[in-house]
DNA sequence: TTGTATGCGTTATCAA
DNA sequence: TTGATAACGCATACAA
């Protein structure tokens, strides 16, 4: 059972292929009679007709598919695949509410192809923890031509839409909610060493108070030397780490970069991230996908704090 | 910068587009001199030409594009989201060693639309944690016409594959590892509930010592009837609820279904199941793609336990 | 109001 | 050893 094309509704319907294509597409330039145009969808509807994605994009040269491209961790941790689940659920049910496909894929090794991108010609790419090297290495040889977000990472260069955690906000946030000054912070190793010296140097910190997670055993060797002291922890499923090994002793403030509050015990002090914010994201890469000189507002978009 | 195509190849090394399609696919069944092949080879890595996939998918009637489509939970749990990341991670890699690529979507509401995988003629479609309901509506109505895997369901139907945790193995295995059969059990209420009855069945136990979580109150008040019993736990998500309400009071075994069992505390006594058995279920799909009659020798491929 | 014809970039058949 | 050329299914400029 071959699928149903346009021309099999022409010839069902007893009209022009143009004439159904007006119709299904319910092109406004052209008038159709409420005749034609009742009868040309009820066989259409009959026969099960779905348009040829691939037809139609080798004549529009667009797509309607969006790539999200997940950097794994470097450094992998046991929670690594947990870190960008609601980020990926979020873009994949916002893009689908505009009508795009995702194709999702995972850039692991040292020097990703990103062939992919331009054989399928997509629309857009989102980019999850990428990190300066691995992403340098293609992207300067092949600017995309299409809208590129680059999600918690801080790629050095102006084409690229930037989203990250109000880092800032957080931590002044972090110090109201505490009722002092966090006096250490325990973070990952970001892939994208950047935006890790980036977070360091707000954090207002001294580097001997900050610690990048390896292992539980160096973990609380850090943490031993601030018993009792206020502390702030980046990523919740790190801060379960914490929790984990330190028990309610210490009294910390996790940012909760993974939108996964719900994992920490109640008692501990969160800070999340508005999911909501992804939408404007999304629509702006939207607006850029349909008329390529949209003026996005803002390079930069962080996603806000709340508690 | 329009984008390179055979046609440009073909142009720049003087041959004809035939002969460079040739060349690019490898073609066995053509002889090309080592000149020609040399030259047009190197034009096209120059000229940075990748091949069109909607012009070939149109060709050849094949995307090389596989769907993941993630129900929803129709109760969603806090930790909803996290419960097959693995699965998807994993598959996504699976698929992409035998150059798949993977459009990923999430089913919600009612009644789903699976337009999406006629209109991009999708090679072949994974259903992740899929009720009966929300997808016989739309099967019956047009059988794929490709292999479908169904992944943690009992769709009564012949013609899906489906992949299970080893259930049965994993209740034995159990019972020698806590050293005594477990006295009650809890898990998650299925989206399939046929699934939900079977497992029920295969525990052995009373209706009165199950448990289908719906909040922690519930869950509490059903763990004071077993106080120092043993007990079985299915998912490590829930088990976290459980450890997080019970502290170490309770020994219990608990299945890690979602393939993550470093989120649990050391102590606890678990089951996992080998990411390593989705390999033979992809190649399953890829040999289905490749060669419609492909004899698949199993339609049912449970995932093994190990401890 | 409807139809004809062209091209999007490939692959593959047939001819040279 | 190579080259014309016809599809694949769709959208649209231009005719009618």
């Amino acid at each position: 059972m071959k699928k149903t094309t346009i021309k099999d509704i022409a010839k069902a319907a007893g009209v022009s292929i143009a004439t159904v294509s007006y119709i299904l597409n319910d092109v406004k330039t052209q008038s159709i009679s409420d005749e034609t145009r009742v009868k040309v969808l009820k066989i259409a509807q009959q026969l099960h007709y779905v348009t040829n994605r691939s037809a139609r994009s080798l004549k529009l040269q667009k797509t309607g598919l969006i790539g999200i491209l997940l950097f794994r961790d470097l450094a992998p941790q046991p929670w690594s695949d947990l870190k960008y689940v609601k980020t990926l659920y979020t873009l994949e049910r916002l893009c689908g509410e505009l009508g795009y496909h995702i194709i999702f894929m995972q850039v692991d090794g040292d020097s990703p192809s990103y062939d992919m991108i331009r054989e399928r010609n997509l629309d857009g790419v989102f980019l999850l923890n990428a990190d300066q090297e691995r992403f340098a290495t293609v992207s300067r040889y092949f600017g995309f031509g299409i809208p590129v977000f680059v999600i918690d990472s801080w790629i050095e260069d102006p084409i690229f839409h930037k989203i990250l955690p109000d880092y800032a906000g957080s931590f002044k946030r972090a110090g109201t909610l505490l009722g002092a000054a966090p006096e250490y912070l325990v973070m990952q190793p970001c892939n994208d060493a950047e935006l890790a010296n980036r977070i360091a140097l707000l954090s207002g910190l001294d580097e001997s108070c900050i610690h990048r997670y390896e292992d539980r055993a160096g973990l609380d060797e850090f943490l031993n030397r601030f018993t009792d002291r206020k502390g702030l922890v980046i990523n919740e499923f790190l801060a379960n780490e914490v929790v984990r090994t330190r028990g309610d002793r210490d009294s910390i403030a996790v940012l909760c970069t993974s939108h996964s509050p719900d994992i920490l015990p109640d008692h501990v002090v969160k800070l999340s991230y508005e999911l909501n914010d992804y939408k404007p994201v999304v629509d702006t890469m939207d607006g850029n996908i349909q008329d390529a000189d949209y003026s996005s507002h803002n390079k930069f978009i962080y996603l806000s704090v709340t508690s």
